[in-house]
DNA sequence: AAAACAGGTCTATTGTGATAGACTATAAGC
DNA sequence: GCTTATAGTCTATCACAATAGACCTGTTTT
């Protein structure tokens, strides 16, 4: 199966999910009033549409993620650099980078990164 | 006044005008026909809108932009990295990049693009 | 003058994202 | 046995994205 989009609510409630898993759904709903503004039964909805759509599970009262952050922040990166830029990360961090200047540790971490994913080919 | 994200069809439809501009509407009507898959109607429903946002202009029956695809790229990615990696480059580099890997001649551009904006300061 | 076309508006439909209120079921405490 | 939590569902509302059909007006062609 293909990769499904999430919408920014979902991202957003993921995110909930990710950073406090394992968390019992009482609780979740607690964090998504405090983070989100969420009342109990938005919370509810939004995690059965997550469970259904495979993202999360509710196993006996506890929710954890199914997929994990890292590959949902990939397929999302992946998404946005083809319908913005075709496909292009050269032309995603030219735009990006755009006038603004970043640390040369920004850039050393940034340039690590870079040659660790270098191949051999030209 | 703030950015206001575009959402899919908006920038598909805006691609279209950067990538013929200056453009006849009715050749427009052609392009988005071609391109989108659009009626006649669905296109001059889309200019009316972008008119109305700024986006765009008709000038007597000649359609232009009228903020450059440059400018919504950049804003488009800050959005993106601020929502999906809190704002960090390297968080989002990091999930692109993932397993794959990238020719050297793309690396280098990479490269030449961060020295570019890299400040003196540690 | 009638037909054809360019250039456009106005209204409508369908889908779905975002959110929540009202209700239900089950277990725990008194 | 009744009350209070806990855990969850079901239905509904509102906004707006996405798309287009029907219609209108002015100009050009036959």
């Amino acid at each position: 199966m293909e990769y499904q989009k999430l919408c920014e609510s979902d991202f957003r409630f993921m995110t909930v999910i990710w950073d406090h898993e394992p968390v019992s759904s009482t609780e979740l709903v607690k964090l998504c009033q405090e983070k989100l503004g969420w009342k109990k039964s938005t919370t509810y909805t939004m995690l059965k549409k997550m469970t259904e759509k495979g993202l999360a599970k509710n196993e006996n009262t506890v929710v954890t993620s199914a997929v994990s952050r890292d590959s949902v922040q990939k397929n999302e990166s992946e998404l946005f650099v083809d319908q913005t830029f075709s496909g292009s990360l050269p032309g995603f961090l030219a735009a990006f980078l755009g006038n603004r200047t970043i640390s040369e540790k920004e850039a050393e971490e940034l340039i690590r990164l870079i040659e660790a994913h270098k191949t051999g080919e030209r």
